[in-house]
DNA sequence: TGATTGATGTCAGCTTCTGACATCCGAGTC
DNA sequence: GACTCGGATGTCAGAAGCTGACATCAATCA
């Protein structure tokens, strides 16, 4: 009867991920998942940008929330005192809550080399806010580019930790160990 | 008469540049590119996995180039050691005779963010590379993961910089620098 | 009731990319 | 010189991703 149930953001996004763990991202057309949700193809091109950002969709949450937490941090240009608010910001927004999704969700990513293009791309944006937020504080550009890479590199290590198999330690913890490991490395020059 | 000269995938790599260069990486059709280097649109795809991969042909060479100095590094567990190996190899691939080249190059890829996406494809393809040079050579897994990220973003941001406008140093010198940098911002924490 | 606005549907069309098969050129063989 | 064989290319058809333009429907408010 209705022409349209709210919430077809959300649908889509459930029967893309759905249709993704049965067929395989590539068997899957954006077609199928739009007849899913109960939409046309349309309408999904509305939502997402393209068939791969259906699983990214909340990236600039996370920018958002990283970034407010570094500029709302005490004035200082010490850039690792900056990283490590920014890595325990990031550290918020994956609750164990959330893990059993997140797996699901990385266990397609990791199928496709398309997607984890995609999600490549994500970090690099993360990096460049890190890199303004640190720059806003007065790092200078050079360090605070690096610092970023950094940064971002150790939250991509312990994300990927994190949603191993197995794996049961919060992200606070795995980011901590990997901190510790950069130092190691970095101390023996 | 001949059906088809030698030296296609080259044809074909600078029929690309001139013409994302002429018209903008969209606008330009993989068709058009194909005619502007004297061949079908098929023979194309049998160069290129896509069109974007045009701009990134020789990616592995870079990663072989590597993998092989890490490899013939005097055995040692010392990430940090093994680090600068991979840095000083990757620097020999960008001498000031590509710099030129690397500029028209890089400034079509910042163009568009379908091609940033590629690089950091490629770039997480030289971390994972990278990391799995280092664990034979005995580091532990997460350590090497880690010196991956941060290596290959001191390599990134080096980069970016040599690219840059009115850049001269090398490659080289420009990765001391952010190593440098990089060990100032861990050393304070 | 009527107007307005926002979400959706419909449709046409371009482009990317792939599979299948035919064709041509060059190199070696007899 | 004729034959053959393999690699590179051309041709063709078609699926799927993606976009612009326009119509339609439902909720809201005047």
């Amino acid at each position: 009867m209705v022409r349209w149930q709210p919430g077809a953001f959300e649908r889509l996004r459930s029967a893309a991920l759905e249709l993704f763990e049965e067929t395989g991202y590539e068997q899957a057309t954006v077609a199928g998942i739009a007849a899913r949700a109960g939409v046309t193809e349309r309408t999904f091109y509305r939502y997402f940008a393209d068939k791969r950002e259906v699983l990214f969709a909340g990236g600039e949450d996370l920018q958002r929330l990283m970034a407010d937490a570094v500029a709302a941090a005490p004035h200082t240009d010490d850039a690792a005192r900056l990283v490590a608010v920014a890595l325990d910001a990031l550290a918020t927004a994956f609750p164990d809550e959330l893990r059993a999704h997140a797996r699901r969700r990385g266990a397609v990513v990791k199928s496709q080399p398309a997607l984890l293009e995609r999600e490549m791309l994500k970090l690099e944006s993360l990096k460049a806010t890190l890199s303004t937020a640190l720059a806003k504080h007065g790092v200078a550009p050079v360090r605070a580019a690096v610092a970023a890479e950094s940064a971002v590199g150790v939250f991509h290590v312990s994300f990927a930790r994190w949603v191993a198999d197995g794996e049961e330690r919060s992200m606070a913890e795995l980011q901590q160990e990997a901190l510790e490991e950069l130092r190691a490395v970095v101390m023996w020059v």
